[in-house]
RNA sequence: GGGCGGUUAGCUCAGUUGGUUAGAGCGCUACGUUGACAUCGUAGAGGUCACAAGUUCGAAUCUUGUAUCGCCCACCA
C-alpha cells in the first residue's frame, strides 16, 4: 500500500483529479433504464463574470445535490452556461474600444458585434473554467450559451408566438430610461435608492382675471415674470427642469383650499405656456402644496394623469437627457445644469417658493448607476398578467415550493401585482427583434400597420409587397433569453429526447436577489411553452457577506476570491466552509479564517485514514464482520454510523445542507477518530486486530461515501487508496469513481441501542476519570488504581470486559470491577450512570493547593441543584408534563446531584490525605 | 407607507414539532509530543438567549409590543 504524506495537499491532486472525471464521462447523465431523471438548470453567470463568493456558494450547493442524487442512482443532469448579459457585456467592450479613443458608433453595428463575438470567444469561457475549480460535475456537452443558434431560435419562437396571440405590444409608455447606456430599462433594472434631495415649490400665476389675460406669449421670448398682487397656485418638485414639459396642474378634487382653481388655466413659469388646472384624485392631499404639476411624458404618474385626461406629451430631453425643443435659453444643456439654470431663472423672476430638504427614492441604472429618467418612449412590452396566472396558482397549489418558504410570499406579491414587462433595449448585443417594418404601409390602419413579425426574414411586405423591409434596430431584454432557460437548454422548441427525459427539471438554486428577474418568469415562460412548471423546487440560498455585513463586491474592495481560497486552502475546505456557514436561507457572513475549518476537516480525514492504512500490509476489506464476533466498541460505532446515515440523508431531503454538514463532522471527528479509533488502537494491540481492521475500513468507507458530495476531492483519493484503486488512470465500470458509488443506506438490523447506551455510559466512566485526574491535578504520567462499583450485573461484566480500554484510554493503572468491595480509603468518587467509579490518590497529589478550589465548585453546584428540586417539587409540573419529561427531570436532577457529591467527596478525599 | 429577516459565549454562527445544566468552530487558560493528525489531544473558563408583557406546569423556541441593524417592494410630486 502506497505510503499517504502526514498532511493533505489538496493542490496536489484536485487539478488531475477533475480531469480525470471530466475524461472519464462521470459527469455524463448515466441515462440507465429505470433510473429517475434528476436535472438542475444552472443559474447561468454572466459571460463578463468573474467567480466570487456568491457564484462558489450557489454551485456548491447545486453540486452537492447533484452528486447525492447521482450516488442515489439518479439519472442526473446539470446543465451548465452563460449569460449574455446584454448591457454589460456591451460595456465592457465599449470600455475596451474606448482605449482606443473610439465609440461603437464609429465601428458600426456590425463591426462592432464582431468585436464583442471575439471578446465572448476569449473571455467568455473564463468563468466555466472557474466552475470547474469548485468541482462542479456538470456535464459539459450541455453547455449552453443564450446566444447559441438553439436558444435564439427559441427567442424568436416565443416572441412570434406571444405577438400572434396578442400578449406581445408596442407602445409609447414612460420607461426607465438611462441617459448613459442609452437604453430602456425594466423596472427591476432601475432599483431606486434613498437619495437626499430638495423639494422646490414653484408658483404658476393664474391666467383667469389676471394681467395676462387675452395677452399671447411666445415662448421664444419669455417676458413674464411674477408680482405682488398675482394670483398664483404653488406646486412641489423635485426635478424643476421638467416644467418645460408640463401640460398641466392637478388638485384633488375634494381639496377646499384649491377648489376654486379647478377648470381655470395656470401660465407656466418662463415659458408662458397656458395649461389647464384639472382634478384628479391622484393629488396626495397631505403632501406638499396639494397642487401637484403634470409632466405626462417624463413621469409614470404623470402619464397616467395625462391619459385620463388627454393631455399633451411633450418629451423635452434627448437620448442623452440633454433638453431639447422647448425653449431656447435651455436648449442642449444637461438636465442637471439646466436643473441649476431653471432654478435660478424661477429665482430672479420671483416664480420660486421655499426649498425644503426631501429624501426621496430615485431609480439608477443597475449596470452604470446613472440616475434614470423616466420618459416616454416607443417599446415593445409583453403583457404578463394571463402569462402569470398559472404561476400564481402552481405556488398557491404547493406543486412549486420555496425553501425557505417565506419566499413564496415574495414571489406571490409581485406576481399578484405584476406589470407588463418592457423588451426592447436600444443597444446592439443581444437578441434582435424578430420585427421589420413596412414603412409605405405604416399608418396605413391600425397600430400594428406596416409591421412584420416573422422568425425568418421576411422577403417582402406581406401586404404591398415592398422589398425594402426595415428591422427594428432594438435588441430584447437579456431576461427574454434566460426565462427560456429549462427548456431552451434541453433543446426546445425541437421535441428534443433530452427535453422528453429532463423537462420539467427539478430543483432551482438561486439567491434572492434575482427571483422577480428569473425564477418568476421562468416559470411563467414554463407554463406558456411546455404547459409545465419548469421545476418543483426553488431553494433560496442567502448573500454572502463580509464580516461587517456588506455584500461582498469587487467595487467595494472587500470579497474574498474563492479561486486564493482553493489555492491556499483546497476547494474541499471552501465548498465545506461555505456549507457550514450557511444555515437556510440566511446571509452568510463570512471572515477569510473560517476557510482553516474546512482544512483542517480535510486533513483530519486524511490523517484518519493515514493511520488505518498504515496497519495494513494486506488486501483491505471494507466489508463488515459477523455481528456475533463484534466489540461493543464495534457494534457502537456501526449503529452511530447507521443514524448518521439517516440524518445526513434527511437533512439534505430538506435542503438543510449546513446540519447534513455538522453531523458528519461530529461524526467523524468526534465519534470516530476521538473514540472508535482510539479504542481501535487497544483493540487491535489486545484482541482480533484483523477483525478491528475490517470494521475500521468500513465505517471508513462509509464515510467517504457520505462525504462526498461536500468534499468530492478528498474523499475520492482516499476512496481510491482504500479500494485499491488507482485515481490517476481513468475511471470505468472496473475502475470506478466514488461518484458512481451506492449512497449509503441506513439498516436498522446493525443500529443496536444496547451498544450505544453501554458503551455511552464506558465513555462518561473515562471521562469522569480524566476529569477527576485534571480536577485534582494528578499528573498525567501518574496511573492511578481504579475501583468501579455496580449493582447492574451487565454492566459489571461488561467493564470487566472493557478494563485494557479503560486502562489505556483514561491512563490509570489497576482496574477492579467489585459491587461489593469497600469504598477505598483516600478515593475520589463519582457517579455516573449507576457506576461507582473510584479513583485511588493516595499519595498522588499535593492536597492544600485543591481544597479551596473544589469548594467554589460545590458552592456553585449547590445553587442549581436547589433550582431544579423548586421545579421538581412544583405539583402542577408533575401533574401535567408528559411523564418522561419528568423522568428525565429527575434523572438530570440525580446527575446534578451526582456531580455534586463528586465533588464534596473530593474534598472529603482532600481531608483525608491531608 | 407596506412586507421580510436578524439580535444567543470575546468573535462568527447552529439550535428540528416549547421540556428544565442552551451547543459548535475560532480565540482564551492549564496540561500534553501515549505507535494518524500540533492543520493535533485532554480538561477548563466564558452566556440573566436585545428588552417588556402575555400564554403555559415549563419559553432562546409560541403571542403581542418596544428597541436596534439589514434587505425587499411602493407613482408623496
Amino acid at each position: 500500500m502506497s505510503e499517504l504524506a502526514s498532511k493533505y495537499d489538496p493542490t496536489q491532486v484536485e487539478e488531475s483529479l477533475y480531469k480525470n472525471w471530466k475524461d472519464s464521462g462521470c459527469f455524463v447523465p448515466s441515462k440507465k433504464a429505470g433510473a429517475k431523471p434528476y436535472t438542475i438548470v444552472i443559474p447561468p453567470p454572466n459571460v463578463t463574470g468573474i467567480l466570487h463568493m456568491g457564484h462558489a456558494l450557489n454551485n456548491t450547493i447545486q453540486d452537492i445535490l447533484i452528486r447525492w442524487k447521482r450516488m442515489q442512482g439518479q439519472d442526473v443532469l446539470w446543465v451548465p452556461g452563460t449569460d449574455h448579459a446584454g448591457i454589460a457585456t456591451q460595456n465592457v467592450v465599449e470600455k475596451s474600444i474606448a482605449k482606443e479613443g473610439k465609440k461603437r458608433q464609429d465601428l458600426g453595428r456590425e463591426a462592432f458585434l464582431e468585436k464583442v463575438w471575439e471578446w465572448k470567444e476569449q473571455y467568455g469561457g473564463r468563468i466555466l473554467y472557474q466552475l470547474e475549480r469548485l468541482g462542479s460535475s456538470c456535464d459539459w456537452n450541455h453547455t449552453r450559451f443564450t446566444m447559441d443558434e438553439g436558444l435564439s431560435d427559441a427567442v424568436k419562437e416565443v416572441f412570434v408566438r406571444l405577438y400572434e396571440e396578442g400578449l406581445i405590444y408596442r407602445g409609447s409608455y414612460i420607461i426607465n430610461w438611462c441617459p448613459r447606456c442609452q437604453t430602456a430599462l425594466a423596472d427591476e433594472e432601475a432599483p431606486r435608492e434613498e437619495a437626499q434631495g430638495k423639494l422646490y415649490h414653484i408658483k404658476y400665476p393664474i391666467y383667469e382675471n389676471s394681467r395676462f389675460e387675452g395677452q399671447s406669449y411666445e415662448p421664444e421670448s419669455p417676458s413674464l415674470n411674477l408680482q405682488d398682487g398675482d394670483a398664483f397656485i404653488e406646486v412641489a418638485t423635485t426635478r424643476p427642469e421638467t416644467l418645460l414639459g408640463d401640460t398641466a396642474i392637478a388638485v384633488h378634487p375634494e381639496d377646499e383650499r384649491l377648489a376654486q382653481y379647478i377648470g381655470k388655466h395656470a401660465l407656466l413659469p418662463l415659458v408662458g405656456r397656458k395649461i389647464p388646472i384639472i382634478a384628479d384624485t391622484m393629488v396626495d392631499l397631505e403632501f406638499g402644496t396639494g397642487a401637484v404639476k403634470i409632466t405626462p411624458a417624463h413621469d409614470p404618474a404623470d402619464f397616467q394623469t395625462g391619459k385620463r385626461h388627454d393631455l399633451a406629451f411633450i418629451n423635452v430631453m434627448t437620448d442623452d437627457a440633454r433638453m431639447q425643443g422647448v425653449s431656447p435659453a435651455y436648449e442642449g444643456l444637461d438636465r442637471f445644469e439646466c436643473r441649476s439654470k431653471i432654478i435660478i431663472d424661477l429665482e430672479m423672476q420671483h416664480f420660486l417658493g421655499p426649498v425644503d430638504e426631501h429624501a426621496h427614492n430615485v431609480g439608477h441604472c443597475y449596470r452604470c448607476h446613472t440616475v434614470v429618467e423616466p420618459r416616454m418612449s416607443p417599446q415593445w412590452f409583453v403583457s404578463m398578467q394571463k402569462l402569470a396566472e398559472p404561476a400564481i396558482k402552481a405556488v398557491k397549489d404547493g406543486d412549486l415550493r420555496f425553501s425557505p418558504n417565506r419566499w413564496s410570499k415574495v414571489y406571490l406579491n409581485w406576481m399578484e401585482n405584476i406589470q407588463d414587462w418592457c423588451i426592447s433595449r436600444q443597444i446592439w448585443w443581444g437578441h434582435r427583434l424578430p420585427v421589420w417594418y413596412c414603412d409605405p404601409c405604416a399608418g396605413k390602419g391600425g397600430d400594428t400597420a406596416g409591421v412584420v413579425v416573422s422568425k425568418q426574414t421576411p422577403d417582402g411586405c406581406p401586404k404591398c409587397g415592398n422589398e425594402k423591409l426595415r428591422q427594428d434596430p432594438d435588441v430584447l431584454d437579456t431576461w427574454f433569453s434566460s426565462w427560456l432557460w429549462p427548456f431552451s437548454t434541453l433543446g426546445w422548441p425541437e421535441k428534443t429526447e433530452d427535453l422528453e427525459r429532463f423537462y420539467p427539471t427539478n430543483t432551482l438554486v438561486t439567491a434572492p436577489d434575482i427571483i422577480f428577474f428569473w425564477v418568476a418568469r421562468m416559470v411563467m415562460a414554463g407554463f406558456y411553452c411546455m404547459g409545465k412548471q419548469p421545476f418543483s423546487d426553488v431553494y433560496i440560498h442567502g448573500v454572502v457577506r463580509d464580516i461587517t455585513g456588506r455584500k461582498m463586491s469587487k467595487s467595494l474592495g472587500n470579497s474574498i476570491d474563492p479561486l486564493e481560497v482553493v489555492d491556499q486552502y483546497g476547494t474541499d475546505a471552501l465548498r465545506y466552509t461555505l456549507i457550514t456557514s450557511t444555515a437556510i436561507g440566511q446571509d452568510i457572513f463570512l471572515a477569510e479564517e473560517r476557510f482553516l475549518v474546512g482544512r483542517n476537516f480535510a486533513n483530519k480525514l486524511w490523517n484518519a485514514t493515514r493511520f488505518v492504512l498504515s496497519k495494513t500490509d494486506g488486501a483491505i476489506d471494507c466489508s463488515l464482520p459477523e455481528k456475533a464476533s463484534l466489540t461493543l466498541a464495534d457494534k457502537w460505532i456501526v449503529s452511530r454510523l447507521q443514524h448518521t446515515i439517516k440524518q445526513v440523508t434527511r437533512s439534505l431531503e430538506q435542503f438543510m445542507l449546513n446540519e447534513a454538514a455538522t453531523t458528519l463532522y461530529d461524526f467523524i471527528w468526534k465519534d470516530f477518530c476521538d473514540w472508535y479509533i482510539e479504542i481501535a488502537k487497544v483493540q487491535s494491540r489486545e484482541g482480533d486486530e484483523a477483525q478491528t481492521q475490517r470494521v475500521l475500513f468500513f465505517v471508513l468507507e462509509n464515510i467517504y461515501r457520505l462525504l462526498h458530495p461536500f468534499m468530492p476531492f478528498v474523499t475520492e483519493v482516499l476512496w481510491q487508496q482504500v479500494q485499491g484503486q488507482d485515481a490517476e488512470t481513468a475511471f470505468s465500470s472496473t475502475n470506478p469513481s466514488i461518484m458512481t458509488a451506492e449512497w449509503p443506506k441506513a439498516h436498522s438490523a446493525w443500529m443496536d441501542e444496547v451498544a450505544e447506551a453501554q458503551l455511552e455510559s464506558f465513555k462518561k466512566v473515562i471521562v469522569s476519570i480524566r476529569n477527576t485526574k485534571a480536577e485534582l491535578n494528578v499528573g498525567r504520567d501518574k496511573k492511578p488504581s481504579i475501583l468501579l462499583r455496580t449493582e447492574n450485573e451487565d454492566m459489571a461484566s461488561f467493564l470487566t470486559q472493557q478494563i485494557p480500554l479503560l486502562q489505556s484510554l483514561a491512563q490509570v493503572g489497576e482496574v477492579t470491577v467489585d459491587a461489593k468491595a469497600d469504598r477505598p480509603e483516600a478515593s475520589a468518587a463519582s457517579v455516573v450512570d449507576g457506576i461507582e467509579v473510584f479513583v485511588l490518590l493516595a499519595g498522588l497529589i499535593d492536597v492544600s493547593a485543591e481544597r479551596e478550589r473544589i469548594h467554589g465548585r460545590v458552592v456553585e453546584l449547590t445553587q442549581v441543584l436547589q433550582g431544579m428540586e423548586k421545579r421538581l417539587n412544583n405539583k402542577q409540573f408533575v401533574d401535567k408534563a408528559p411523564d418522561e419529561v419528568v423522568a428525565e427531570a429527575r434523572s438530570k436532577k440525580a446527575q446534578v446531584q451526582e456531580t455534586l457529591q463528586k465533588f464534596e467527596a473530593h474534598l472529603k478525599v482532600l481531608e483525608t490525605l491531608v
